[in-house]
DNA sequence: TGGATTGATAAATCTTTCTTATGAAAAATC
DNA sequence: GATTTTTCATAAGAAAGATTTATCAATCCA
């Protein structure tokens, strides 16, 4: 059974349903005798006919009709196969997995996920949240496609793709709220509630407010912005979150949120590939679609 | 998806397997470039990249390992399906419809099929039982693969294969055991009951007695032997039956059975199927499984 | 029996696939 | 940081395989 090919077996099952080797032929678009040699070597690489020839009628054996079950099966798996590519060509089709920070997936990503699906529908999403050492290895080991994190990463293996900006804003306990909002470069001296060590919008507030990053700071420290939030409004301190967490996390805490004045601390929003990731074109469009809606509402400064 | 070639999706596996084109193109037995360009080849008939190349490692996209499922699933197909000729060139397998006459069947089917089944056990037999001139007319459509009759069938499109001949034995009712067996010629001057139109030991029995064939014998028929023998056991008449009948039939029935004096009246029990067949070396083993047991109890003559 | 139909076979041509030789990029090593 | 090693891609000639044209042999039909 060695050198059987998919053209043999497309040719026999002609065959067998024309029971024609002349009409078989035209229908492969072959000349006959073409047909006839490779039904012979179909049939001696199978050990056994597959055909009954006369002059009158050419018809299946016992053998052949079981064999041709089984190459009508295989056929029609490969045309299936072949669908798949063609689906893959023009929408993007298949797995997705996707990496997504904390500080992002829980504001972004449903709107996120419902524009990817209305774009995308044969697009089987798988997420996972981490925190952005974690995305990057599992990038690189494979383990994901894409990411969504706050840029830059500054991995040489990975691209990088920017979408936008977003400022950090304060939150304060709602008594504050009518007071001066504070330079950034004066927050060390306030109780500033961060997150836990690995989120990197931790490194980014301290960055910000020019403290030095490493250890653990007692009693400072939330799991989630939710907490951090949640913390502020029970009077423990300060914190900074993103813009885009203002809308959900706010709402049920008795605190204030404030953009700075001056120079806004901002992040930057993007995802990043695998270089080498031949799907680099399919993964930008992907990425635009996290364009922030123009009609989000926004924290004014004050 | 054009030309598309097994080939292509066993190198394309392997690689999968391997995520290394070196090792891959070793295992496949060609060299390096040769796999390289089937891989290049298939990704381009797929419209899209099935692997991530780096230096240190191949791996598959998240479309290659959609593709990869499904070719897995087409290889082992295709490997079922070598499986599958590989078995019939040995042992014979498949279906075979085999048609056998009404006077053979009761006495001949269960040791044959038994034989058989314990030569080719993945043969799938379906036995049908009809009178010759509709196993002749079924294995010229196509219908039948080989029909066990009494030869001859005199039919230029089908071989011949005689097996054993047999005798044609005497039933008469029990109170003239012991009067002398007549001779066939006599026998037209008795009542004679035979089976219907149609069946050919009717016509060999006819013929050996010298009685002209033709219309229905009103009062003379029976449906089968054994309804023959019943007829004749309620003293209705005589009737000759096939020696491998007697067992069967003369156990419950006040008749006697004997042997002609002189030649006897034989039938050749043999098995026809299309001469272009291409199993006719498989349906002579088969019919010589047909060969009467030495130790067969045999009817004395008188 | 002679023409028509149908499948098999043979030789030449064309296409595809393979091998050998070589290049380029990234990683590992010194 | 230059060099060696590893690994995949590419190119050109060689080998293998498939296709076409031409022809034959067998069967059917009139």
């Amino acid at each position: 059974m060695k050198n059987l090919s998919l053209k043999q077996l497309r040719y026999f099952e002609v065959l067998a349903r024309t029971g024609h080797f002349g009409q078989a032929a035209e229908i492969c678009a072959v000349t006959q005798p073409a047909l006839s040699v490779q039904i012979k070597a179909l049939e001696a690489s199978a050990g056994a006919a597959l055909f009954e020839r006369t002059t009158r009628e050419v018809r299946l054996t016992g053998f052949g009709v079981e064999f041709a079950e089984r190459v009508r099966e295989i056929l029609r798996s490969v045309d299936e196969l072949s669908d798949l590519a063609r689906k893959a060509q023009e929408g993007l089709s298949g797995r997705l997995r996707l990496g997504v920070i904390p500080t992002i997936a829980p504001y972004l990503l449903p709107r996120f996920l419902t524009r990817l699906n209305g774009a995308f529908p044969d697009l089987d999403v798988q997420v996972r949240e981490s925190i952005t050492p974690r995305l990057i290895a599992e990038l690189g080991e494979g383990g994901l496609d894409l990411a969504l994190v706050a840029l830059p990463v500054s991995e040489r293996s990975l691209e990088e793709y920017p979408v936008f900006e977003e400022p950090m804003v304060l939150v304060r306990p709602e008594a504050e709220a009518d007071a001066p909002v504070p330079d950034v470069t004066t927050l060390h001296m306030r109780r500033l509630l961060l997150l836990e060590e690995g989120h990197c919008f931790r490194d980014q507030a301290l960055a910000f407010c020019n403290i030095p990053g490493g250890g653990p700071r007692d009693g400072l420290e939330g799991t989630s912005l939710s907490t951090l939030v949640q913390m502020v409004g029970a009077g423990m301190g300060i914190t900074l979150i993103p813009e885009m967490a203002v809308p959900v996390e706010t709402r049920s805490a008795p605190v204030s949120v404030a953009r700075f004045r001056g120079p806004q601390p901002m992040r930057q929003v993007g995802m990043v590939w695998r270089k080498t990731s031949p799907l680099a074109e399919r993964f930008r469009a992907i990425a635009d679609l996290l364009a922030p809606d123009t009609s989000e509402p926004s924290v004014d400064a004050q």
